[in-house]
DNA sequence: TGGCACAGGATTGCACGCAATTCAATTGTT
DNA sequence: AACAATTGAATTGCGTGCAATCCTGTGCCA
C-alpha cells in the first residue's frame, strides 16, 4: 500500500498520497471540514500544493468542494457505497470478457494460475489472522490487475485504478470465520473464472466476473458500520 | 454546449472549461506543448487558475504531463478512440439494465418518449444541415442522460459525464447521406431500447444499448482521420 | 422574545516572486 | 568531425501577500 503511493518527486503528490490516506483510515472523518490552512499547518508545507493535492482528490470524489467555501471530506452512504461497487463489477467483468476474447498467451497464463496458487497455498495454511489476509489482499490485487492489463483497455484500466474502494480492506473487518468463507469462495471464483477466460468464454467470463466483484456487497452493512464506527462516530455524534 | 459549461464563479472553472474546449475543437492540437505561462498569457489570467485547471485536465485524461516538465495536450491514437468508445458502451448498457430493472415511472416514461417523437421529427423533415445534425445530437444526449439519472447510481452518471467523447460531434464529420443513416439506425436503436426497459428486460436492454454505443466505431477511422487533418496534422508534417 | 442588519474574523481565490529542475546550445576535447 | 561537459535560458514547483467572499456572533429594533 505505502510501497506504490510514497514514491513521488514533488510535494503535491506526497500531500496527495498523505491526505488520501488519511481519509482512507478515517483518520480525516467522513464530512470533516477541510482548511487548506489548516491542512497545510498539519503537513508542515505551504497552501499550494494542498490546494492542488484537494483539486485532484475532489476529481477522485474523495473529498467535496463548495466554490469559496472550501473542502469536507465526502460523506460515504451505504447507497455509496453500493453504486460504487456496482459499477465496479461492471468494470471488472469489461476486463474479463476483453481478457477472454482476446486470449491468453502462455506467460500471462502463468502468472494467472501463480496467483490461484499462491492463494490456494494460503488458503490451506488456515491461517486467519491480519497478515494472513493483507497477503491476500495484495495477491488477489495482482490477480484482478493482471486481468485488467491483458484486457489491454488503456481507458479501463484508468477508471479502474480511480475507483474509491479499489482496495478496500474489507477482510480485516470481518470475524475471522466468515473473512475465511470469503476467502473460499472468492478463490472458487477464481479458478472458475480463469477457466473462462482460456476457454474463450467472453460472456461466461464477464458474468462470472462481475458476481465475484459483487461478494463484498453482502458484507456491505457491516463495512459501512465499521467504516462510521471507526471514524465518523464521535464528530456525528457530537453533531446530533 | 457552452450553455453547461460556460456558469462558473470563479476563474479556475472559467480556464477549465475554456481550455477544455480549446482543446476538443483541435485550436491545440494533439501533441502540443502546454506552458504555464503561455497559457496564462493567451487567456489573461496569471498562472494559478490555469495550474489548477491542467490539474483538472490531467483527471481527465485531455493534458498529459511530465514532472518538472510541464504538460502537453494528449495524443488520442485509433485505439485510444477504441477503447474509450467500449467502455463507454459497457457504461452505458450498464445504465439501461439498471433503468429496466428498476423500472419507469410515467414521467420517466413519458420524458423518454418525447425525446424519440422530436427524433423521429427531425428525421422525418429529411434535413441534413450542420443545425440539424446539432438538435440530433442535443435530443440524443438528453435521452441518453436520462436513462442514467433513472438507473440512479450516481458513481456511473460521475464516470459517464467525464467520458472524454460524452459529446463527441461526430455527425458533422460524415458525408451527408451516410449521416443520414446513422441517425436513422440510431433511431432504431432508441425505440427497440425503451421497448426492452419497459418490459423489464435488464439484460437485452444492455446488449441493445452496448451495440448502440458502438455505432460509432465504424466510423472511428474517420473521426480519426478528421481530427488528424483539422488539428495536428500541420505539426506532425512538420515534426515528422 | 424573535428576527434582521451589521461587523468582525476566518477562509478561499488569485497574483506574483524566488529557488530548483530541466532542456538546449555552445564550447572544449579527443 | 564527433562527442562530452558546461553554462545559460526557460519552465515548473512552491511560498506568501492581498483582495473578495463567506460564516459567526453581536446588537438593534419591532
Amino acid at each position: 500500500m505505502q510501497s506504490m503511493e510514497s514514491r513521488a518527486s514533488n510535494n503535491t503528490e506526497t500531500v496527495t498520497s498523505r491526505l488520501r490516506a488519511l481519509i482512507m483510515d478515517g483518520t480525516l472523518p467522513q464530512g470533516e471540514k477541510i482548511t487548506e490552512t489548516g491542512l497545510a499547518a498539519l503537513l508542515q508545507v505551504s497552501r499550494t500544493p494542498v490546494r492542488l493535492a484537494l483539486a485532484a482528490l475532489e476529481q477522485e470524489d474523495l473529498v467535496r468542494g463548495a466554490p469559496n467555501r472550501g473542502f469536507h471530506v465526502r460523506r460515504f452512504t451505504i447507497d455509496d457505497m453500493r453504486d460504487i461497487l456496482d459499477v465496479r463489477a461492471t468494470l471488472e467483468g469489461m476486463a474479463a470478457r476483453l481478457a477472454a476474447e482476446k486470449g491468453l498467451t502462455g506467460d500471462e497464463e502463468a502468472l494467472l494460475r501463480s496467483c490461484i496458487e499462491e492463494l490456494a497455498a494460503l488458503i490451506a495454511t488456515g491461517q486467519h489472522d491480519q497478515a494472513a489476509f493483507r497477503t491476500f489482499s495484495s495477491i488477489n490485487i495482482r490477480f484482478h490487475t493482471h486481468i485488467a492489463r491483458i484486457a489491454g483497455n488503456a481507458e479501463l484500466i484508468r477508471l479502474m485504478e480511480r475507483n474509491p474502494f479499489r482496495s478496500a480492506p474489507l477482510l480485516h473487518i470481518l470475524p475471522a470465520e466468515e473473512a475465511l468463507q470469503v476467502l473460499r469462495e472468492s478463490q472458487r471464483d477464481h479458478i472458475r473464472l480463469l477457466e473462462a477466460i482460456l476457454q474463450g468464454q467472453g460472456t461466461r467470463a464477464e458474468f462470472l466476473m462481475r458476481e465475484h466483484a459483487l461478494l463484498p456487497l453482502s458484507k456491505a452493512t457491516q463495512l459501512f458500520d465499521h467504516i462510521n464506527t471507526n471514524t465518523a462516530m464521535r464528530s456525528i455524534q457530537q453533531a446530533g
